[in-house]
DNA sequence: GTCTATATCGGGATAGAC
DNA sequence: GTCTATCCCGATATAGAC
């Protein structure tokens, strides 16, 4: 059952493990085809050129996560849990395919030149699915009013950092720098922890105030205005 | 006054933008030359080879990083500024300095391979900067007791993936899949926002106790232990 | 300190046999 | 579909004149 990888596959299988690992330039079609078991002209015969392989793998990556999201704004749950899920379908999906960080990363410092419009248009789903998620958190007042923009980063970023960091966390902690060793699954229930803590919608707030200004005077306290502009208190 | 920089200072300098713009194995030597009007010989004479530069420049961006935070542990504010602070440096810097952010991203997503035992020591100073303005909050009992690695993950990854994700988000925006166009400093200002909502102390929660256990047996919302094992609630 | 060659090699891409 | 052999450019690093 376990079909053999067609030739095609196996191409692909290595050629993202050589693209995250060294970038788009520093992969070599040698070291793909060395990986792959096979011979560097099959690349051509299968590919147009190491371009063409590139962006057939990053296509994949984002339109598995474009779908993912997709249904959990579809599904029928509270848009906490939402949130809660659209976390961890991330980072389960950073870790199904460890070299999705990586790829994401070293894209995003090429400042994206090789991304397509359609391609653009996969990564700009994910993006409006989260959207949708707050914009119904913020229409049942679950969720302050956030930039929605400001939240993508705050939980993408870090889930792919984390991740793509691993190296780096190793060496310090193994150097006694810093003891920076965590499981992924830990880290994602910390982040949406804090998310969600972020996200929270002005406590209880009328009526129940139990205990009066729970602020005190001194304190600014985080507003919770639009934050589509960044006016400071 | 504005001393015309030596032979040195101009191959750094457009090292830096080569190495941010391509990557370390991406940037030609040839290219840092003629970015810095020099002949490639030059960069030969002043430095062993590619990677010394490499290093030289990490070495000096982590630096100032590491100093501008250790400033602020050191400052005379309650810790809720001190992050805000922190928060400002850490965009300032990027802002200052545009190829921060993408250098740090290439070298995270190269496993951080080329980092000797100094540079990682200084990186890690930053974290541990922060990690001095946490427990200072949480002693004081300003923040509730978070993971700090998870923290500077929060911080530090928004931060820098906002400012390098800019060609992207330009891309997006002028196609039209989304609006992502806005000010750094209007990111930060929300980073903060958001960074100091979710590490906001309970608040005085049901009893309106004043002192005492200040947690709940069960821990019902956010749970505050030390996050260091990543149990789910 | 600054320059002009140049040695040398790795890597993308193709030709053409089987 | 799969392979070997090869073309050829570009990139690191050096030699050596001024």
């Amino acid at each position: 059952m376990t079909r053999r990888p067609s030739s095609r596959d196996a191409i692909l299988a290595a050629a993202v493990a050589e693209f995250a690992a060294h970038g788009f330039r520093g992969a070599t079609v040698d070291a793909i085809a060395r990986r792959a078991r096979l011979n560097k002209a099959m690349i051509y015969y299968h590919f147009d050129d190491k371009l063409a392989l590139y962006l057939e793998i990053l296509r994949g990556i984002f339109s598995v996560m474009r779908d993912r999201s997709a249904a959990i704004v579809a599904s029928s749950t509270t848009p906490r849990e939402k949130i809660a899920a659209f976390i961890d379908a991330l980072g389960s999906e950073a870790d199904a395919r460890p070299h999705l960080p990586r790829l994401m990363m070293r894209e995003i410092a090429d400042d994206a030149r090789r991304l397509d419009p359609p391609t653009l248009r996969i990564m700009a789903g994910v993006f409006q699915n989260l959207r949708a998620i707050l914009d119904e958190g913020f229409e049942k007042g679950a969720f302050r009013r956030v930039n929605p923009m400001v939240a993508y980063f705050q939980i993408v970023a870090p889930t792919l950092f984390f991740r793509a960091a691993a190296p780096l966390r190793e060496a310090m902690s193994r150097q006694g720098l810093a003891e920076l060793r965590m499981e992924a699954s830990a880290f994602s229930e910390n982040l949406k922890d804090s998310a969600l803590q972020a996200l929270a919608a002005g406590r209880p707030e009328a009526g129940t105030r139990a205990a009066k200004p729970r602020r005190a005077p001194e304190a600014p306290a985080p507003k919770a205005r639009s934050a589509t502009t960044g006016d400071r208190p």
